[in-house]
RNA sequence: GGGAGUUUUCCCGAGUGGCCAAUGGGGACAGACUGUAAAUCUGCUGCUUAAUGCUUCGGUGGUUCGAAUCCACCAACUCCCA
């Protein structure tokens, strides 16, 4: 371990943002095993790069001992959390939601060990849909002030667009979990992205107003670019951790493909690689920053999903982009036979169906500006075709600089 | 319950009867330069075609030779009054 107190390690990785007591927290983390929560809403079938960061910060504090509680969104899922959305959110059905958790436990097990009673997973529906409105009103309520809630983060980007009383409870909510959670499982902290400051602060008022109990609040870094913009965005979304919702190759590519100045900042925060080492990246060498985002991708990719998939996305990049030009693992397409006419067909029909393009207009457009290469060749003919023969051999298509797919018969 | 306003192509946002597939910006995509980076410059961004043509501007109907633009009704959202 390289540090004696997982705060300090936290902290020196850049991954603390807030915390209520910075002493009195770090000192309960120093002298026992503390049990602490960070919640997900289930607003997906599977969790995504910011979920990441959280369950490295759970992974950090198990290693150094402490219990984490997995709480899932079953019950605040129902209402939606308001924070950062300039848009109400559709509702979920209570269906979608089931589902949700279920995808997000089977995630949850591959970063956490919650054998032995080692990290417990809760679901907050098993109390917040049985809360009865007029007791929950009476116990909870004269605990809020609107006034306060008003001035709050989490409502202010809504207050422009208007915010309803179903989303204004999220964080009544929210803190009521928390004192659910530290009068049943003595749980001492919550932890959370850094928009989430605000619906911490309020269970931790909550705790104390109601059982005089000290609780504590950390949030942690949002992953942005060096500019400030929110990363994990692809052009299909988000970068989620299901490989069938986004392949462990374009996982890969995504991190290699990062800006030089937030490489050093990715690998900090999401991974587990020394500081010493991180640090000893000199960010204006070429070769070195680019071995450094190989490092990230092949770290990261290893974490999610696994080092024989960091291996492959390793090599198949290592091929494509390298000097030999051996296809080892891309997307692949097999083609219809019945799409052939007379032996042939036109590259922009194969760019359509393979989905490289969503329409033929597009694929004109790149064919035309020299954006496709067949085999290493770039095609500029709209008009050009493969044969027969070509496909059952099986063609190479090179989409742009980064995008390679194989089609064949 | 009453009144005002808004709704445009991925996003923001022009467009108030023909010159509109619809200005501009952002984003995305492609080319050049590079390091599978950034910045910069260029192209491009409804569908289809060899040309042409076709379907769009919340929904439905209407006026007109012709509507994103005018009228009616409906829907959603915002705001004000009760």
């Amino acid at each position: 371990m390289e540090y004696e107190n997982v705060f300090d390690l936290l902290k020196a990785r850049g991954l603390l943002a807030q915390c209520t007591d910075e002493e009195g927290a770090r000192e309960l983390l120093g002298k026992e095993k503390v049990t602490f929560y960070i919640g997900f809403d289930p607003t997906a079938d599977s969790l995504h790069i910011g979920h990441f960061l959280q369950l490295i910060v759970m992974r950090h504090m198990q290693r150094y001992g402490h219990r984490p509680i997995a709480l899932l969104g079953g019950g605040t899922g129902m209402i939606g959390d308001p924070t950062g959305k300039t848009d109400m959110r559709k509702l979920m059905t209570v269906e979608t939601i089931q589902h949700n958790i279920d995808c997000f436990k089977a995630q949850m097990e591959k970063f956490i060990d919650f054998s032995g009673g080692k990290a417990l997973m809760v679901n907050n529906a098993d109390w917040l849909c049985k809360l009865n409105y007029i007791e929950f009103l009476r116990d909870i309520g004269p605990h809020f002030s609107v006034n306060r809630m008003l001035t709050a983060d989490c409502v202010k980007s809504r207050l422009e667009q208007g915010c309803t009383l179903l989303e204004f409870n999220y964080m009544p909510m929210q803190s009521y979990d928390f004192l659910q959670l530290a009068r049943n499982y003595d749980c001492k902290m919550q932890l959370g992205g850094d928009d989430q400051w605000s619906n911490i602060i309020g269970g931790i008022e909550l705790n104390r107003r109601c059982d005089q109990r000290a609780v504590y609040g950390m949030t942690f870094t949002l992953l942005t670019t060096k500019e400030g913009k929110k990363m994990g965005k692809t052009e299909k979304g988000a970068l989620w951790l299901d490989p069938e919702k986004t392949s462990p190759y374009e996982f890969f590519q995504y991190w290699r493909n990062i800006d030089d100045g937030d490489v050093q900042n990715c690998l900090r925060l999401l991974t587990m690689v020394p500081l010493e080492e991180i640090d000893a990246i000199d960010i204006h060498d070429g070769p070195a920053i680019n071995a450094a985002k190989e490092k990230l991708a092949y770290e990261m990719t290893s974490l999610v999903h696994s080092q024989a998939e960091a291996d492959k996305a390793l090599a198949a990049a290592k091929s494509l982009f390298g000097a030999g030009e051996s296809h080892a693992d891309m997307p692949a397409t097999q083609l219809d036979a019945a799409l052939l006419q007379e032996g042939s067909i036109g590259v922009l029909d194969v760019l359509v169906t393979t989905g490289l393009c969503a329409s033929k207009r597009e694929a004109r457009q790149l064919v035309q500006q020299g954006g496709i290469a067949l085999d290493g060749e770039k095609v500029t003919d709209v008009a050009a075709s493969l044969s027969e023969a070509q496909l059952k051999a099986g063609v190479t298509i090179k989409k742009g600089k980064k995008i390679y797919h194989k089609v064949n018969l």
